[in-house]
This record gives C-alpha cells, sequence and structure tokens, in this order.
DNA sequence: GTGAAAGCGCTAACAT
DNA sequence: ATGTTAGCGCTTTCAC
C-alpha cells in the first residue's frame, strides 16, 4: 500500500535554473526575488518568481549558498556534557530561537574533552559554521587559534577558559553562590558541607568561593574537610561520593550546599544509604531542573532561566558587529523547597 | 592580552588547490589521495600530499563537497520534544555513533507539530541531508512526500505514522505492555489504572492495548473510568491530572501503570497532594529515565536501551541499500524497585 | 600515475 | 529592471 500509492517523490531536482526557465526570467532576477533586494524587480517579475518558486516548491541549495556566501547557515553548539538535562535544556531553547531565525542546529557533545572539543571545532570550521557556541567550554589548542577568527565564538556557563573578554551568556555566579550562602546563614545553618563538581569550571569556581568567602566573612569559615570536589566526571557520583567521605570520617554537617542538582541527587542517596533516612540537613543545588518539583520537594535550587539562554545566545550571534564582545548575564533566583519531609 | 598575543586566525583560505600547490601535484591527484582512492598515486605522491596537507591543516569544505557529490554530511534528527530527557538520551547516543562514521548531527525539535515537522523536512532537503531520523514522528503531508525519496527515513520509537514498513528502531512495545502487565498480575495487582499519553503514538498504543488485553484475558479487565489519557502534552500534566480525576471520583486502584516514567512522576505527586502520601500501590513507568536510581526510588520502570538506539539507528542508515527496510527491535527489562518507602 | 577541464547551485559584479 | 558571466571548492570523467 504504501509502495504501490506512493508519492512521485522526484528528489528535489529542481534548481534556480527550474525556477528561472518556469518563471522566464533569467537566474540572476530569480535569486534577487528570492533574497529580497528590493527595487530590482517588477511587480509583475516577483509574481511571476513566487509562482513557480510555489509551483516547484523550490527551496535554495545550501551546499550552493554556502560555497558563494562562504558561510553556512550551520550553527554548532558544543556541549559539554548532553547527558545532563540542563545541557539539553540550554540546547532546546537555542535551537527555537535559531529556528525563527532561519539557522540550523548542529549538536555536538564534546565529553568534556579537549581533543574532541578540538576535533569538533575543526568539522565545524571545514561547514563554515555562522556561529559556535559552547556550552561549557574547555580550554584547548584550537579554541585558542579560533579566538581571532572571524567565526562569533559564543561561550554559555563557563567563561572562555582562554581568559579574554569573550561574548557570554550565563548567570552571575559569584553572587548566587553568596545569596545561597547567605540564605543558608539566615537560616542559621552554620556547617555547611560544599559540595562541588572539578573546579576547572568557571561557573563552579565563582560559586564556591563566593559561598566559602561569605562564610568566612560571617565568622562561620568552612574547613578544607568541608569542602568536596572529587574529580570525577558524573556530577550524581560527586555528590555521592563526597557524602559516603563525610559519613566515613563522622563529620557531621547541618546543610548540604552543592553547585548543581545532579550533585544533590547523588549526594542525598547517599546519606539515605548509610543512614535509613534523609536526615533533617537541607539540600541546596544550582539551576534548579524542572523535574525538581516532581521529584526532588526537598531540594531548594538556584533557578538559572534556561530557556531564555537561547534568545540571549542568538542575540549575540548575529550582533556581532566586530564590535566590543558582550556578556549577557541573566538573573538567578534560589528557590527554597521544604528542607525535610518526603513531599 | 586576548587580542594582543591572539594567533594569526587566517579563517581557512586553504582550499585544496592551495594543497596542490604546497605539494606540488594538481588538484585531481589530490582529492584522490584525500578520499583514499587506491592505485591512483604513487607512494612519493601521497606523501607529499600528506606532508602538505598536515601543514596546511587543510579540511574539505563541506560545501564544495556537497554541490559536487548532491548530498552532505548532515544527519537530521527530528525529534517530537527535546525536553524528555529520553530524547535528549537518543539524541546523544545518535551523536556519538554519528562522529565515528565521520557525520555530523542535525537537531531539530518538531514539538509534535505537522507543520513544524514538514518546514524542517524542507529545510533537511535543502541541506541534502544523508538521513532523517525521526524521534517520534508525526503525519504529516511531506513526510507522506519523502517517504518514496532516496534519503532514508529513520523511525524512531514510533512507527511510520504512514503505516508502510519503513526502518524503525525500537522496542516490542506489545510484549513489554504485556510483560508489565502480566508481572502486575503476578503480584496481585488486579485493580490497576492505566495512564498513557496521546493515543497518537503507536508506542503507547501497543503499550495500553497489551496491557488492557492481558488484564482481560486474567479475567480483570479495566474499566474505561481507570484507563486515563487526558489530551495534555506534557506527561507529568497528564499524570498529575489522571490521579487527580481518578481521587474526585473516589476510584481506588492498586497499581498505576504509566506508558512514561514523566507520566508516573505527575500521577505519584497529585497523589501526595491529595491524601498526604503516596499510598502503597507501586507504580509503574516506561523508559527507566537515568535519574530513576536516585530521585525515583519508588518507580519501578521497562527499561529501554536508548544508549544502544544511536548505533542501531546508524546502521540502518547506512546499510541503505535500497533494499528491504529492516527493523531493529531491541530488548527491554522491566527494573523493579520497592514499591513503598521514600528510598 | 597524473593532469586538464567540466560542472554541481548559487550570488554578485557588471553590463545593458 | 533584467540578463550575462565569473567563480566559490570540490569530484570525476577523460586524455595522456
Amino acid at each position: 500500500m504504501t509502495r504501490k500509492g506512493g508519492n512521485p517523490a522526484p528528489d528535489q531536482p529542481v534548481s534556480i535554473a527550474s525556477v528561472a526557465r518556469r518563471a522566464g526570467v533569467s537566474i540572476a532576477t530569480v535569486s534577487r526575488v528570492i533574497n529580497g533586494i528590493a527595487n530590482k524587480a517588477s511587480a509583475d517579475t516577483v509574481a511571476k518568481v513566487r509562482e513557480a518558486v510555489a509551483a516547484l516548491d523550490y527551496r535554495p541549495s545550501s551546499a550552493g549558498q554556502s560555497l558563494r556566501q562562504r558561510k553556512s547557515r550551520l550553527v554548532a553548539v558544543l556541549a559539554a556534557n548532553m547527558a545532563n538535562p540542563t545541557m539539553a535544556a540550554i540546547a532546546a531553547s537555542v535551537e527555537v530561537a535559531l529556528r525563527e531565525k532561519d539557522l540550523v542546529m548542529v549538536l555536538c557533545d564534546t565529553h568534556d574533552k579537549p581533543e574532541l572539543q578540538d576535533e569538533y571545532l575543526k568539522e565545524m570550521r571545514a561547514q563554515q559554521a555562522r556561529a559556535i557556541v559552547l556550552l561549557g567550554a574547555v580550554a584547548s589548542p584550537l579554541l585558542a587559534a579560533l579566538r581571532g577568527s572571524t567565526t562569533p565564538l559564543i561561550f554559555v556557563n563557563r567563561l572562555d577558559p582562554g581568559g579574554g573578554a569573550s561574548p557570554f551568556v550565563g548567570i552571575d555566579n559569584d553572587a548566587a553562590g553568596a545569596d545561597m550562602a547567605r540564605h543558608a546563614l539566615s537560616r542559621g545553618l552554620v556547617r555547611p558541607a560544599i559540595i562541588h563538581a572539578p573546579l576547572t569550571s568557571s561557573a563552579t569556581r565563582a560559586r564556591v568561593e563566593a559561598m566559602a568567602r561569605v562564610y568566612a566573612e560571617a565568622g562561620h569559615p568552612v574547613p578544607p574537610e568541608r569542602r568536596l570536589g572529587p574529580p570525577l566526571r558524573d556530577h550524581l557520583a560527586i555528590g555521592h561520593h563526597a557524602v559516603r567521605l563525610l559519613v566515613e570520617q563522622g563529620l557531621s554537617c547541618d546543610a548540604y550546599l552543592c553547585t548543581g542538582d545532579l550533585i544533590a541527587f547523588g549526594a542525598r542517596k547517599a546519606l539515605v544509604e548509610a543512614r535509613g533516612d534523609a536526615g533533617s540537613a537541607p539540600f541546596f543545588g544550582f539551576d534548579d531542573n524542572p523535574l525538581n518539583d516532581w521529584v526532588a520537594p526537598w531540594l531548594s535550587s538556584m533557578r538559572i532561566p534556561y530557556a531564555a539562554y537561547g534568545e540571549a545566545i542568538v542575540d549575540l550571534i548575529l550582533s556581532e558587529n566586530g564590535e566590543a564582545p558582550r556578556q549577557r548575564i541573566l538573573p538567578h533566583a534560589l528557590v527554597i523547597r521544604p528542607a525535610a519531609g518526603e513531599g
């Protein structure tokens, strides 16, 4: 039934030439009309071309355009870790924003490895990508080389590891970390554990430093044994491992300040495994995964407006006048959830 | 520091011609060597070309290749809903598998809307995509038209809505649904609620029908009032809404069979809101989100090997000999977690 | 084993 | 306002 009644499926041999032929005009005219070059075609001509385009269901070949214009409509998004729901959320948001501008998203997972990131950077140069968005960039040779090129490089969440003032979209991690610490302090939580991802990320570093600073200034410095950052890739494992360590050492604390929601998930699980319940010390995370309301009503979290990232990122891409690179710092907000109970 | 000490950043004006010049051979020869056309170049020539390629850091322009070969190295993945962690997981898996074959993933979110899906299908034709992977296809005009084209169309999770025997990757949803129902029955759960996504998805339909059938055959048919499929887009909302309805009607049940993990999340939340606790009826879902172990120890779930999807999909793409389309049915497995307790 | 040349679809510079 | 043409980078005959 499928094969028999199938459509003709001409496999698009319809080029600009066929449109020109059908409209009875030259190829150049078709190109002008399609690209909306004003004052360059009579109303009549425009109509004829539009008719032909519609009738033939014509759409310019990207290969032809890219070759000629030396740039494609592809925007590369290099994510450090697609398994992290956060990255997926940002990617989704970017995709929507790009679509609006008639751009197309290429998604690559660098797995936080410099070699892979470089491989992708190279591939995207070959693709003549319009821009490259780095969701959690890692320092790599090619990244440095590319920084001077005309291809816009947008850094998201993590600042450019090369240290420049490259275009950036993210939150004020220092302020957010400080806010979280101040909130905890205001609740009388003076013996927190700070559990964090590897400090290679500028975002993580800023959060941890701010929290530590606020606690120190309040007269409750957080000693090294309550600052835990196992060198693992997986955030869940980091949290789990850290709390197991804490428990083994018999260290008690009255709050768990984690630099990511996933870390908090891991931390709480380790606690439950060790003591049979989650205790009364509240958990804090960053990102505020949309699922938190449903499965983690015990977790307070710093909400980051990932849904708004896409627009900010695409803005940055398109406003690349070669002018001073801009930073887009989006607002954060601490979402408080009940400290105990199962929810 | 960034600007001053920056690299030259030549913006890749290095074409095959420059390589040929540097190697002292013709363009054609360079092309042959690069593409590994055997027995077509002396060892000496090959060496010279390789040297030039390396020195110039040359990489063929995809635009040039695509134009000439009338096909690109892009593979489109049209996901019905990127916000669903399941889709993200599959996309991640596909991306890795594609990379191995030197292909590039373009990710598009169709939001389950036919118009958007068609828009993307059109765009991908313009991009001369090597293949199109549909993660949850919806029926749409262009999809039908494209089915006869030479561009491989791979259907994932949901069967081709057009009904043909198109290439497919997924699980045996009928068997999985039956397995779940049989397991519940074996535990003496004879008054289940079946909560499901819209039946427009062939996967959902198969699961629901299988569960209902098994229950009916066991002498415990599930009446309509315990089969709930609110016509909402968001799985969390579906579950939440369904259980609220159940509670309002005073209907009791001894198990919640949900066609997706997210639905189960929503269902349980509604239950907790209504009665203060989650009760003793166990929850069942599909997908087995990796986060379940961490945040939903109360949820039993049908594990689907999403990590293996990528390889299967890419296999299907590349084995497109124009021969009989193949189906890749991957194994499912029910993961049982404690029915009660907080975990 | 190697090179010359045509041509993929498109845009822009230059006619007219 | 419209047409002619060059050329973007590449692969692939076809000659040699």
